[in-house]
DNA sequence: TCGCATGTTGGTATCGGTACCACGATTCCT
DNA sequence: AGGAATCGTGGTACCGATACCAACATGCGA
């Protein structure tokens, strides 16, 4: 910067000046500056300014896997938002394991990002959130929420969606309905368990422990063998609902091990499309959620805060999905709410 | 900082070695600091001991989509490596935009990351890398180069790759192939591109310009357009090779609208797998390329540079893809290489 | 007993910018 | 014409950490 300053003829602060775009510099030193910084290709240093300004111009994203789909298109999202606003995004992913959640956060502490994005493992993150709190960065929660949390929290319906795709199961004649789900610390399993309970009881049908199978971790193949356990029943379900795009993966394969055609002998729906698969080939009945959406929403709820223009009281954003109904069911191909 | 070496009776030189967990230290003051550490809940700042280390334990990646399948596994195996060599990702996505591209390109200086993985928008480029090169910051290329480039480089094999899923159209029968193709400034379309023409001359099958369609962007809805224009033909082709997953999305598209079957009208093979895609429903014959296997290795290209440990010469890594058989040509199912 | 190596600690300058204040030169007002 | 307001500019301190050196206590061998 001093070499800019030295070859321009000015002291330091007019450069600087000049950089931020701050008025108070005659159009004769402007132009000799911008040419010095042409001619020596100089670029900024931010960790200086970032560091008296208490600005970085990044925010964190946290996420526990980018190569699901749902999280790929929350972060393309994010990153589209806060580029325009001049942010730039650090991603994190987490793999969903609480360590290295725990070491990301702080990493992003110490890198004085102004904000963060966050769709926690599950209802232990608490104690790594309470970090946050603890140094006053704000932060905004996708997707899935914590019991007891009362900041800004961007999610879907899961309750009424999951209650969709078990109500169109039971409209098409189901009456053995198996679900597919994740671990219980994550609420939108939770969730997407309660709306899979509220159909079969609004439709007099009992809800059965059994065919209910948890998957050990938000993995295709976790997911496989919980399927493997529902079809190996003395009564296997006749159809699947699947708690995410993910899971059903697993589903699918358990499904095709045991020589079960979809949809002649069992139906499948699940939470979440998964994008190329179904635009190549339109097969799955799901609840599409705008994963995007909930990206370039929840970095808008943040950068609100960061401009101060937040209200103080948190502030919860619902998102509905799309039911969209193709073939994994038998039912005609058709387009609803 | 200075709170915490007063809470511990010790001076701020004594928190950073503690920190640092350099020697020299006493058994207690190093438990005093710690205690102090632990109930201020201080986290350093990274900003500060990055100016004057000029060291921030963080690279950029740079890549045209993240939500492109591909990239999406790229950025997943570079964040793995570099997590456990106690580096950060910053993530950039220029959506195939030069200016973005530069954008980033700067940002990430200003950042003062110490390396970049950059998957270039194209040709036009170039001039980007420039600046890299003028700042002295190591950097390696993945999957895609540039004329006369002479950096560290991570590719997959496209010649190859393209004859030998062309060879296998041929041996089907096929002798009118399409292309679906994407803009000749990305190597990679060009060295398929090669490929296809290589199989044809072997197979003393004539090449024909119309059966090639470029795509105007990397984008279904242009490879959509593309394979309309291939289809409509007064002969349109028995077969249709895509440059790569994102565009078979769109010829797939192309050729539902067109009332055709695949395998039974007209054959598909493609470059690149669509993971979750292709797991939920194997059907689409393709080269897969070992997409996380790109990330990890740039990025221990990279990470030796940074460690001084590189050679002085460029390394080259051309990463072979499986030919993985489906079911979307006819074939029987097989797995060979 | 002295000199010196070793181990522990603090002081000071510095990384590359920016906030804040001060200064001289204009311009403008009454 | 004299004073105030405005503009352009530079000087200095400082953001929060670390490199480097100096200072001190201790223990050892000669």
């Amino acid at each position: 910067m001093r070499e800019v300053a030295g070859k321009a003829g000015v002291s330091a602060m007019t450069v600087s000046r000049v950089i931020n775009e701050s008025r108070g510099v005659s159009e004769d030193a402007r132009r000799r500056v911008e040419a010095a910084i042409a001619e020596l290709g100089y670029v900024p240093n931010r960790l200086a300014s970032g560091l008296i300004r208490r600005k970085t111009g990044a925010i964190g994203v946290i996420v526990p896997d980018v190569a699901n789909p749902f999280f790929t298109l929350v972060v393309r999202g994010a990153e589209e938002v806060a580029w325009r606003a001049g942010y730039h995004v650090i991603l994190c992913n987490t793999q969903a394991d609480l360590e290295r959640e725990r070491g990301y956060l702080e990493d992003m502490l110490a890198f004085q990002v102004e904000g963060l994005l966050i769709a926690p493992v599950g209802e232990r993150s608490k104690p790594n959130l309470r970090i946050l709190k603890k140094n006053g960065v704000p932060f905004v929660l996708i997707d899935r929420s914590l019991s007891g949390y009362d900041g800004d929290l961007v999610q879907g319906d899961s309750v009424a969606g999951a209650q969709r795709l078990v109500e169109h199961l039971i409209a098409l004649g189901h009456r053995r309905i198996g679900m597919v789900t994740e671990p219980g610390e994550v609420s939108t399993a939770r969730d997407r368990g309660e709306g899979y309970r509220q159909a079969l009881e609004h439709a007099g049908i009992e809800f059965r422990p059994e065919l209910v199978a948890e998957a050990s971790a938000i993995d295709p193949r976790a997911a496989h063998d919980a399927t493997l356990a529902l079809l190996d029943l003395a009564e296997p379900p006749t159809a699947i609902f699947s708690v995410n795009n993910i899971a059903v993966v697993g589903v699918a394969e358990a499904i095709r091990e045991r020589g079960l055609d979809v949809p002649k002998d069992i139906a499948i729906v699940c939470f979440d499309d998964i994008e190329h698969a179904s635009r190549f080939h339109p097969f799955l009945t799901v609840m599409a959620q705008p994963a995007e959406t909930f990206g370039t929403i929840a970095t808008q709820l943040l950068l609100d805060r960061l401009a101060g223009r937040g209200s103080e009281r948190r502030r919860l954003v619902v998102l509905p999905a799309d039911f969209i109904v193709r073939k994994s069911c038998g039912a005609e191909a058709a387009v609803g709410v």
